[in-house]
RNA sequence: GGCGGCAUAGCCAAGUGGUAAGGCAGAGGACUGCAAAUCCUUUAUCCCCCGGUUCGAAUCCGGGUGCCGCCUCCA
C-alpha cells in the first residue's frame, strides 16, 4: 500500500509520488502576523504538523517550509492604530505565535521565511513577470495580467467569465481586467516601503509565497498546503504568477484543511465568532486540543464546543493511563519481552500496519486513532496488577506500549510523561477572555484559585492509608471526597494510591 | 447566480460495492471495604428521503430535502 493524498488540483485522491524519490518539499501558508491565532490556525498547523511527522515516519526526507507574512495592509492598519512601527506589531504576534504553538507541540519547520526578508527575490520575480509581458505597471503599482494565463481557475474550478461577471462594481479602474491582482503596491507617505524599479512600495499579497517557496524548494516542488479558504484567490494566484514566470508546473499536490466551525458555522475573524488559541489553552491542556483535532479527518469540517473538548479529554486521559502503566513497568525494572501472538493480542500486534494503512489513505487520523484504541484495549488486557510482582506481564506490557509509542508520536500525542500530564496545572486561566491587548505575561500570571499543594496531597493520602489500615472507612472516604472537591482524584492500585488532577 | 462539500447511534467520528471501526456518554457483570482505573458483555436490522443499477449499496446513478463553504480579508 502506498500513500495517496487528496489533491485539490483535480479534486481527487491520487498516489503520492514525489519529484525526487525519498524526498519531499512542502510549503505551508503560515499566518499574517497582525493578531493572535485562533483555533482555525491551530487546526491548519496541527494538520500539517501531523502530515510532516507521518511523511518522516514513512521514511521521507522532508523539507518543511512555513512562512510568516509580515507585511500587508492589515499589519499597517494595526500599526497606525497603535502608533507603533509595523515591525513591532509583527514581532509581537510572531512571539505570540511561537508561545501558543510551542505549547501545542508543533514541530518547527526547517525554514520559516518572512516576506520582509525576501524583498529582493520578490522584486526580481515581479520584474521577471513584467519583462515577460505577464504583468504591467500603473503609477507605481504592478498588476498581474490574468488574461495572459490560460490556466487561471484550474485549482479552484472557477471559470474566468463567471468571475468577471461576478466581479465587484468598485473595480479599480487602473486595472486592465477586474481579475488582475496586485504584485507590487506603491507606498503612500509614511508607509513601510522598499525600493523597486517601479518606485518605493511593498509586495502585494500572494507574491511573497511564490517567491519564498520557489527560493527554498525550487520552481517545482511537491506539496503546497493551507486552509481551504486559501484555494481562491491566494493559491490560484500563486499558481498563475509562478507558472507564468517559470513556465513550469508550480506545486504538484495541493492539500487543504477544512474549517473549524462554531455551531456549524465557519469560525473566522470577519464573523467574530472565534476563540483565540490562548483562550482555549487556558481551559484545556494543549494535547487535548491536538487529540480533538486528530479525531476527525483533516479535510472535514469540525465543530468546536466545550462538549467536544470534554470528550477529547476523556479519550486522551485513557491513553495516558496506558502510558502511566508502561512507566510503572519500566520503573519496576521490567524490560520488553515478546508478546505471544494470538487472537487476543492481534489488535495490538497489527496496530502498526493498520495505522500505516489508515495514514496512507490521505492521512486518515480518525481511522488511525480507532486502530490505536483497538490496540489499547488489547494491551490493557496484559496489564500487570503490580509490575514488580509480575515481571512477565510487565515485560509484555512494556513491549506492547513501545510498539504503539512511535505511532502516537506521529500524531504528536503522548509526548509528556504520564505524571507530568495528570499532575500538570494549566498555566493560566480564562478570565472572561484574554484579549490581544493583554500582554502574554500578564495572562500567564493569572493563577487559578490557590490549590492544595502536592505535599498536602501526599500528607492526606498517607492519613487515608492509615485510616484504611485501621478499617476506619468513613474517615478514609471523607479524605477522598475532600480531595476530590479540591480537584484531586485518588486511585487505589495494588502498589499504592496515586493521584491526578481532575480538570 | 456560478462552483464545491456534507448528511452514519444520545453526542463525536471512520467506513466509496460484500452485509455497520473507534471514542465519549449509558446499562449489566468481574475486581475493590466502597470508589476510581482496568477487563468482559451490551447499546444503529441499519447509514436524510424517493427511485434506479447490481446476486449484493451507507457506499454507484438519477431526482428531492436540509446544512455548510468558496466566488471579498481569512487556516
Amino acid at each position: 500500500m502506498t500513500l495517496s493524498v487528496f489533491n485539490t488540483m483535480g479534486n481527487r485522491k491520487e498516489p503520492f509520488v514525489p519529484l525526487v524519490p525519498g524526498k519531499v518539499g512542502m510549503y505551508v501558508c503560515g499566518v499574517t502576523v497582525y493578531d493572535l491565532c485562533h483555533i482555525g490556525h491551530a487546526r491548519a498547523n496541527v494538520a500539517f504538523d501531523i502530515i510532516v511527522r507521518y511523511l518522516r515516519y514513512a521514511g521521507y526526507d522532508v523539507t518543511y517550509v512555513r512562512n510568516f507574512t509580515d507585511i500587508d495592509d492589515k499589519i499597517i492598519r494595526k500599526a497606525n492604530q497603535k502608533g507603533i512601527p509595523f515591525a513591532e506589531v509583527t514581532k509581537k504576534y510572531i512571539d505570540a505565535f511561537y508561545e501558543d504553538f510551542d505549547r501545542l507541540g508543533l514541530l518547527r519547520p526547517d525554514v520559516e521565511p518572512r516576506a520582509t526578508e525576501h524583498i529582493p527575490g520578490i522584486v526580481a520575480l515581479v520584474a521577471r513577470l513584467v519583462r515577460g509581458g505577464k504583468a504591467y505597471e500603473v503609477g507605481g503599482d504592478v498588476y498581474y495580467s490574468v488574461k495572459g494565463f490560460p490556466g487561471y481557475g484550474k485549482l479552484s474550478g472557477k471559470n474566468v467569465e463567471d468571475l468577471r461577471a461576478g466581479a465587484r462594481v468598485d473595480v479599480d479602474e487602473r486595472k486592465n481586467d477586474p481579475l488582475d491582482f496586485a504584485l507590487w503596491k506603491a507606498s503612500k507617505p509614511g508607509e513601510p516601503a522598499w525600493e523597486s524599479p517601479w518606485g518605493p512600495g511593498r509586495p502585494g499579497w500572494h507574491i511573497e509565497c511564490s517567491a519564498m517557496s520557489m527560493k527554498h524548494l525550487g520552481e517545482t516542488f511537491d506539496i503546497h498546503g493551507g486552509g481551504k479558504d486559501l484555494v481562491f484567490p491566494h493559491h490560484e494566484n500563486e499558481i498563475a504568477q509562478s507558472e507564468a514566470a517559470t513556465g513550469k508546473p508550480f506545486a504538484r499536490y495541493w492539500l487543504h484543511n477544512g474549517f473549524v466551525n462554531i455551531n456549524n458555522e465557519k469560525m473566522s475573524k470577519s464573523l467574530g465568532n472565534f476563540f483565540t488559541l490562548r483562550d482555549v489553552l487556558a481551559q484545556v491542556k494543549p494535547e487535548v486540543l491536538r487529540f480533538f483535532l486528530a479525531s476527525s479527518h483533516y479535510r472535514s469540517p469540525i465543530d468546536y464546543s466545550d462538549q467536544s473538548l470534554t470528550e477529547a479529554k476523556a479519550g486522551l486521559d485513557r491513553l495516558y493511563r496506558v502510558k502511566e502503566k508502561a512507566e510503572a513497568c519500566r520503573a519496576a525494572g521490567a524490560s520488553p519481552s515478546p508478546i505471544p501472538p494470538g487472537e487476543e493480542a492481534a489488535p495490538l500486534l497489527s496496530a502498526p500496519a493498520r495505522f500505516v494503512e489508515a495514514m496512507d489513505d490521505d492521512f486518515n487520523t480518525a481511522a488511525a486513532l480507532g486502530h490505536l484504541f483497538d490496540a489499547i484495549r488489547a494491551l490493557n488486557r496484559l496489564a500487570p496488577g503490580e509490575p514488580s510482582a509480575e515481571r512477565d506481564r510487565a515485560g509484555m506490557f512494556l513491549a506492547g506500549y513501545e510498539l504503539l509509542d512511535p505511532l502516537f508520536s506521529v500524531l504528536g500525542l503522548l509526548r509528556a510523561g504520564a505524571k507530568e500530564y495528570f499532575q500538570e496545572r494549566l498555566d493560566f486561566i480564562h478570565v472572561g477572555g484574554i484579549t490581544a491587548e493583554m500582554s502574554i505575561s500578564d495572562a500567564v500570571k493569572v493563577e487559578l484559585n490557590p490549590r492544595i499543594t502536592e505535599d498536602e496531597i501526599e500528607r492526606r493520602i498517607e492519613a487515608r492509608r492509615a485510616a484504611r489500615a485501621a478499617r476506619q472507612y468513613a474517615e478514609a472516604d471523607r479524605i477522598r471526597k475532600d480531595l476530590e472537591a479540591a480537584g484531586v482524584l485518588l486511585e487505589d492500585g495494588k502498589a499504592g494510591t496515586t493521584w491526578k488532577y481532575k480538570e
